[in-house]
This record gives C-alpha cells, structure tokens and sequence, in this order.
DNA sequence: GACCAAGTTGACGTTAACGTCAACGTAATA
DNA sequence: TATTACGTTGACGTTAACGTCAACTTGGTC
C-alpha cells in the first residue's frame, strides 16, 4: 500500500517517530536543540532524507553514550561553511579526539566482552554444579 | 612518600577520588544507590582493593553509556548467590544479552570511525584548497 | 459541516546523576 | 589548645533529555 519506508523523497514526523521507534515529542525536542531543521508545509514539519540521516546519526551517538551536543557536532562535520578555514581546522581537531575517544571505548568494550564472558564461564559452572547436587537428591525429592 | 595509589591494601575516599578524577560526593553517592559498599573506621569510609576495582567497572561502564543500574548488575556477576540458581541463570541470561548489545556497539564505534575519516578526508582537501587559493592571491594581500 | 486523525505550540513534570552548601565530628600538627 | 585538613550527613539545586497534557489548527471524508 505505502512505500514502508524506503527510498522516499520525505517524510512525516510520524513517518520518522515509527521507523526509529521514538516519540514525535523527541524529534520536536532534537529540532529545538538545533540538530534538525526539517522544512515546513503549512505549519507541519517535512523530512528530507537527509534529515533522516540526521536523525540516525543521533540516534547512533546515543547508543554510543554520546550528548546531543556532541552529536550535533558530528552532524555539523558534514556540511561545514568551506570558507572558513578556522571552523575547517576546529572541525578536523574535533573529528581527531572524537576518534581517539572511540577507539578507547571500542578498547572498553572488548575488555567488557572479555570479562563478561569469564563471568558466564563460572555461572555456568556454579549452576552445572548446582544441577549435579539436585540430581545426587532427587530421589528424595518429588517436585 | 606514599605509594602513589598502587599495591595498596587500603583506600580513603578522597584517594580514589583523586586517582580517578571524581568528586568525593560522586563516591558516597555511588553507595546511597548501593553500588559501593566500603567498611567503615568509626566514622570514616575505608575503601579495600575490591571496592577500587568496583569504581573502575562503573566508570568504564559510564564511557560505555551504562546507567548506573546495567553497572550495578554487571557488578553483581562477579560476587552472585551460588546457592540460588534462579538467579545464576538470571545473570548468564543478562550477560549474553550485555554481550549482544556490546557486540553492537562495537559495530556503531567503527561504523563511525569510518565516518569521521572520511569527513577529516573531505575537510582536509577543502582546507588545502583554501589555503591554495589563499597563495593564489597573496600577492594582493599584506595579512 | 461535522468529525476525526494528525499535527502544532506552550507549559509544566520527571528522572538520573551528580553539584553545592551548611553544620558538624575527628585526627594530626603546630 | 587552636588551627587545619579531612571526613560526615542532610538538604536543596541543577542539567539533560525527554514525557505529559491542554488547547488549538488543518486536511480529508462521511
């Protein structure tokens, strides 16, 4: 009946609330904090793809611990004013500590991974240990 | 003329305070929420090595984007009820479920690595052409 | 033209994660 | 013993990121 969401040329605030499970309340919220700029027909807000992409930079950035600002930052490094060559320089230096920034958390994470893992490894045991004792039990036991 | 922070047996809050650059107040503030648990000497909080390595896991947790509660379950798997396999279940269920999400921000992390290289890319060659043309005509210019 | 769904703008409420401040206790040191 | 440094417990304030609600408009459609 309706293109479910792909390949269209805009969308409704709705259209964006259900494809990203969010509240149109949010996206209101992220245009007033500056982050997204849709068109307007009439008075209701029209979505660019590109506004869309936008919006899942953000939700990316959130996923990943990151502030709107930071991510409205981000979002800024894609279409920075090519003139000014100190927001170009301030734009790059930013791009590189947020770098360095992930590349500590993807280190983070592995480490998390790792020792999540050695914690499932002894819960597994402990509770094979436990199953062994029900067993040793069970015929005293009717339930 | 103290051991700086390492191989020691004990800790006052204001130690770990400054080894991990927080507040004392975000210390007693991760116990009001039952994070921390540190022995006492008659009025004053005495932070054992464990408890050290308990901060650690919340503040990694924290670069991670966990809320203080994911940390205090992750926290948990290392010291669980081994007689209540309930609730060993219960974490081996919430591990492997911590794991997946890890996993898939894993995938974001250099998912947007390769965005903001490809971004620094495009700033860099927009600025050299900036300053290319800033040679260009510099001839006419004193600045 | 009455109605409904979807959208809009305020205004106010809420939660997590601390910060700030006041008022006090305590231990070592001068 | 007076000072100073460090620690403690409330109590209240603050910020980010929305949720909730009320009152309104607008575009179809029965």
């Amino acid at each position: 009946m309706s293109n479910t969401e792909a390949k269209k040329r805009s969308y409704t605030i709705s259209d964006l609330a259900a494809e990203f499970d969010i509240t149109t309340r949010t996206i209101r919220f992220y245009e007033e904090k500056g982050l997204l700029t849709p068109n307007r027909n009439g008075q209701s807000r029209v979505y660019t793809p590109a506004d869309r992409t936008k919006l899942r930079l953000i939700l990316r950035g959130k996923r990943l611990g990151l502030s709107l600002e930071e991510s409205r930052d981000i979002i800024d490094m894609y279409a920075p004013d090519r003139d000014n060559s100190d927001q170009l320089q301030t734009l790059i230096d930013k791009i590189r500590e947020k770098r360095l920034q992930l590349q500590h958390q993807l280190f983070d994470i592995e480490t998390m991974i790792q020792d999540l893992d050695e914690a499932e490894g002894r819960l597994v045991e402990a509770l094979a240990r436990h199953e062994d004792a029900d067993n040793a039990t069970d015929k005293n036991k009717t339930h």
